[in-house]
RNA sequence: CGAGGUAUAGCGCAGUUUGGUAGCGCGCUUCGUUCGGGACGAAGAAGUCGCAGGUUCAAAUCCUGUUACCUCGACCA
């Protein structure tokens, strides 16, 4: 049995930060660097991180988005143009003050994010209403001084992409912003086989310098939400602080409308916190590096290694990402390395299972073993992996449909934050101070509200905390 | 940033109270036997005890400082 094993890592019930933590590391997904609050992400890690950026740019190319690449470094004065985006990003961002020997005239702030040097090159680009819009998207690292790091839920230095688009009317340039919303769900959906909730952030949490802030949340497996993604509605804010304008058909000189958002590598870590288990990682078959792990089974007789290669030539050219586990470690190690790593599909083949020409097939998600003939095995495989990819997604959304509360009761409210049983649903009043009451007395934050065209609230409805109208429906939960 | 904890071989740990030869398990190397859920035997290699000072005849152990990591909180678009 695989018990001695289970042990290594702590369970999910006893400590799920313990789990995580041992799981990220087990796994070698990471290593911890040198520097404070960064990770170095190994190849296993990485190569989950390559599957995510191919299949999110083909979503992008598909929307009309083009690739692009701005600085790493900022000068102060650009960032400090426009003010609610400098108070929001002002306390984490790091400094460079030299330059070789050299102190500099002026800072140069390392990127927290780029709006602000992206703004200052779309304003000599953009000049006549023939410019629009520009729809550009960058993949980089990003650098915020965090207090408290945990590899990839937050780290100071992280690797993500933004879209930053710019459009003639606000109509436009909403519609981009809930599009793109739309492309994350989407791809969270059907790639991560994560469901998640779609909404607004409320004043509180939106985005500094945003109007409006779509986001997606997620619930993980101990109750707490976290966001996977968000796209901005900017308005004109940043288009004025950045005087970014265009001559309009009419001759009338205009300001752009703009939008940005954003996905990090913090998907990962929900990834992670979504489908492990107390055996480790479980992937959903499109982003596993590994999809199929041939390993064979007395490999040292006659025949096996040789059906063994040839059964992973024809699964790699059909397109199937397939390895073999040669090494001379037991037959019950590897199979426990699979789980732990959470490769989809394991395909023992030992000399009986050759003489019967099929091999013996294990899924990751639900632990089940079947044979499969070796006859059509690059069909039957392929129907595996998406059988799989479906039911991660559809087991995900069961569990967390049965930890979504939806109530008018604060007494029930509490139970479920303070339990971390799930998110709660409730009805609420769109204020600032309620919320921070809220979060005083529960540490539950909003995260996620109905969008205004989807929010009807009966007569009468008051807000689940402080009794006043209520004016939203609102997603509360603790947040990583 | 606050409170608490940890740092000794690649990994997990003991040794620190009471200063006196650097230890254990796993992994690794070699050989042999094994091989369908963490195999077994034999022989090996590998650590300036996180870092910097101090006390002492003598420091992994005592003192001071410092760094990194972990947990909880605060902070965090």
């Amino acid at each position: 049995m695989a018990k001695e094993f289970v042990e290594q890592i702590t369970s999910q019930e006893e400590n799920f930060s313990q789990w995580y933590t041992d799981t990220v590391l087990k796994t070698d997904m990471v290593d911890y660097s040198l520097v404070k609050g960064c990770m170095v992400i190994k190849p296993y890690g990485y190569g989950i991180w390559e599957l995510i950026q191919k299949e999110m740019d083909d979503r992008f190319k598909a929307t009309g988005h083009k690739n692009a690449y701005f600085p790493l470094l900022i000068p102060e004065s650009l960032l400090m143009k426009e003010a609610e985006h400098v108070e929001g990003f002002a306390p984490e961002v790091a400094w460079v003050t030299k330059g070789g020997t050299e102190e500099l005239q002026e800072r140069l702030a390392i990127r927290p994010t780029s709006e602000t040097i992206i703004c200052s090159m779309y304003k000599n680009w953009v000049q006549s209403y023939r410019d629009l819009p520009l729809l550009i998207n960058q993949w980089c690292n990003v650098l915020r001084w965090e207090k408290t790091t945990r590899p990839f839920l937050r780290t100071a230095e992280f690797l993500w992409q933004e879209g930053h688009t710019v459009h003639a009317t606000k109509e436009e340039a909403l519609a981009e912003t809930e599009k793109m919303i739309d492309v994350y769900r989407e791809f969270a959906e059907n790639v991560l086989a994560i469901p998640v909730i779609v909404g607004n952030k409320s004043e509180k949490e939106k985005f500094a310098g945003a109007v409006r802030t779509y986001t997606m949340e997620a619930m993980m497996h101990d109750g707490r939400a976290l966001q996977m993604g968000t796209s901005h509605f900017l308005g004109q804010n940043f288009a004025k602080s950045y005087d970014i304008t265009y001559l309009s058909k009419e001759g009338k000189l205009e300001h752009v409308w703009q939008t940005s958002w954003g996905t990090s590598t913090r998907m990962i870590g929900g990834l992670i916190m979504v489908h492990g288990d107390n055996r480790g990682l479980k992937l959903p078959p499109k982003v596993a590096p590994v999809q199929v792990r041939i390993i064979p089974i007395a490999a040292h007789k006659g025949g096996v290694m040789e059906k063994v290669e040839e059964i992973r030539a024809r699964l790699a050219s059909a397109g199937i990402r397939v390895d073999v586990d040669d090494r001379e470690q037991s037959a019950g190690w590897k199979f426990n390395e699979c789980e732990m790593k959470g490769i989809p599909v394991r395909l023992e083949m030992g000399p009986r299972d050759i003489e019967n020409n099929q091999a013996m097939a294990v899924r990751r998600d639900t632990l089940e073993k079947m044979p499969v003939s070796l006859e059509g095995l690059e069909d039957s495989m392929k129907e595996l992996l998406d059988t799989i990819q479906k039911d991660m997604l559809e087991a995900a959304r069961a569990s967390r449909d049965e930890r979504i509360f939806e109530t008018d009761d604060y007494e029930v409210f509490k139970d479920v934050v303070g339990n971390l049983k799930g998110f709660v649903k409730a009805p609420w009043c769109n204020e600032t101070e309620c919320e921070l009451e809220i979060k005083e007395e529960t540490g539950a934050t909003t995260r996620c509200m109905l969008v205004d065209e989807e929010t009807h609230i009966p007569e009468g409805c008051r807000c689940i905390h402080c009794g006043k109208p209520a004016k939203k429906i609102m997603y509360f939960a603790k947040a990583y």
